[in-house]
DNA sequence: TTGAAAGCGCTACCAC
DNA sequence: GTGGTAGCGCTTTCAA
């Protein structure tokens, strides 16, 4: 703090960024008044506040808040974590723009991760999240149980499920129904005179696609439908699999007059496989999970919807409650989905 | 330190999170040790290290990184930025995804976050990634000048600009070139014997969509035909607008035999009003842009395609070399679109 | 191989 | 109003 010290006062002398004892130095105050006029708090005198607000301006200082976080007693960062399955796909994409919407209210930042089914990168990244003291998480999980959460949990990190309930924890969860939207589904194509429904479905290890492909086997039951298993085509990961299998089914039988795809890129590889074998219009497709265009297709399709906003709403409403104190017993919402008829799924059988 | 002390030593006395202070005391070590095998760093004999571990277990001890990287001399967080224009829409979701992949690799957490084309919350939200100290940053920008990264650049920021390039400030960039695409599209419409194409744009302050209008004029120009400024219908932020634009032309004239929409979701909102028309395989559009599903629509959408990946991953590379140290001048990567014929471009003039 | 002391940039606490 | 001192949780430096 000498004046025989260059680096403190000539801005051009300092090689890395400025530093609230630089800003001090340059307007001949204490440090502590240099941290009041940058937190905006009272207490200073106008002349002094005007004099640092320059010196903070000549020298390109920015508060660095990572020193700040960890000497202030609220443990806070202002940063949550978001890991969800793929950020490209819609689904995913939707998510992380509400919550980042919510977030933003709460002059929070949004680190985001994909997970892709990957069980390890999952405790990779929330062992990684935990490090760097997020306020709260969003985990639309890959793991199949979260014990390895507990932890944390007990230390009062605020996780909230999404998509997905947890498993071996107890935690906030925002989920579908994904029983009942299967169901909706079967039975409309029941209800339009099918009886040879083909399911495609994700990896059965997958919760959501367990449940749908029950849902399914409920509703063909509840008609009094013997379900035929080769007509169940699961563990399909992507579009071009659910194209492949469909090309399959109609090639080697047993043919279908009806197929429920249970993932919205599924239903895509439905769509293109049955446009390649022309038979668009002639056999019926009822998909999980609404996506953009979903009603310019030929024919439109119709859709399970799962009101992503509303989800995405509600996942950030539950963690920043959490985050502001509430302790109240973990809540598991459910939503409902709704079916959108739109002109595949009414197509009567041959 | 004193044994008299039940919290350095009693996991279940310590209120908060465990401490490096808490780990040495319970496996009677200093904090330095601690520290060399939470780092992996060599020098700690097996049984220390062994005794350490366990400590380090059964306090749940978490590293603290914003308080390692504030004493590290490398300044590094192991965090970059992205502030993309909408992480919902798929073509900023997918960048996001690309740069995520990349940011993995390097060990680094992606901080996200949408700027819907609003200039301060641009300002704002990347002043607050510079206080996080982001080690790099991806900027699609709301600003039509960025003078104000200057000082970031100057203290050696590593931003990368992609979709538009910087203005006012030198900085490296992934764009498209939009004025080729542009002309590729409606040169293709005029291939196909249309003289009378509309245009579909955003607002023209949006560097693409102004080059993109240009585009369409230069190729009308080059084939000969006077350009009509009532075909040019530009300032369309969503679907909505374009499809409610798409009615008024066909409405109340000057009615085009083909559409250039100029953007993904325009494109979208042009099928829509064409389906409810009537017209959809009367007119001919072409997209600027491709998303999924485009070639499930009726007709198949013919797009100009820019290669997301490809640019996400450009965007990736350029980011982490620089923060790996590269100081080469600013590079621009300019990609060139290609053209997809698909259906609905090919449509010929009634 | 291990540890003590200093200090990263900032805020809490208390004195003036 | 303003400033000094301690210390957040960790790494650095240097000594043992």
């Amino acid at each position: 703090m000498s004046p025989a010290d260059p680096r403190a006062v000539d801005p051009r002398a300092s090689v890395g960024r400025a530093t609230m004892r630089d800003v001090a130095a340059l307007s001949g105050v204490s440090l502590k008044t240099v941290s009041r006029v940058v937190n905006h708090e009272a207490g200073v005198s106008p002349e002094v506040r005007d004099r640092v607000t320059r010196a903070v301006a000549q020298l390109d200082y920015t508060h660095n808040v990572h020193a700040s976080n960890l000497r202030r007693t609220s443990g806070r960062t202002g940063t949550v974590g978001a890991l969800l399955q793929d950020l490209s796909n819609s689904f995913s994409a939707s998510l992380l723009r509400s919550i980042e919407d919510v977030a933003r209210d709460a002059s929070t930042a949004v680190l985001a991760g994909s997970l892709d089914e990957e069980a390890d990168r999952e405790r990779v990244l929330v062992k990684d999240l935990v490090s760097r003291r997020v306020d709260g998480l969003v985990l639309m999980p890959a793991t199949s149980r979260q014990e390895y959460l507990a932890g944390e949990l007990r230390a009062g990190l605020p996780v909230v499920f999404v998509d997905r309930t947890p498993h071996g924890v107890d935690a906030d969860s925002v989920t579908v129904d994904n029983l009942l939207g299967a169901r909706q589904a079967t039975q409309h194509l029941i209800g339009h005179g099918h009886r040879r429904i083909a399911v495609l479905s994700d990896l059965v290890e997958i919760e959501t696609a367990a449940q749908r492909v029950r849902g399914y086997r409920e509703a063909l039951a509840a008609a009094g439908i013997t379900s035929d298993p080769a007509l169940e085509r699961t563990g399909l990961r992507t579009a071009a699999s659910a194209e492949h299998e469909v090309r399959t089914l109609f090639r080697e039988g047993p043919a279908p007059t009806a197929i429920f795809a249970a993932r919205n890129d599924l239903a895509a590889g439905t769509a293109r496989a049955l446009r390649s074998l022309g038979l668009s219009h002639e056999v019926a497709v009822v998909g999980f999970d609404d996506f953009p265009l979903a009603d310019l297709l030929d024919p439109p399709l119709t859709v399970v919807r799962q009101n992503v906003t509303q989800i995405g709403a509600e996942v950030g409403r539950l963690l920043f409650s959490r985050i502001a104190g509430d302790t109240a017993p973990p809540r598991r919402v459910v939503i409902e989905p709704t079916l959108v008829p739109r002109g595949s799924g009414e197509i009567p059988p041959r």
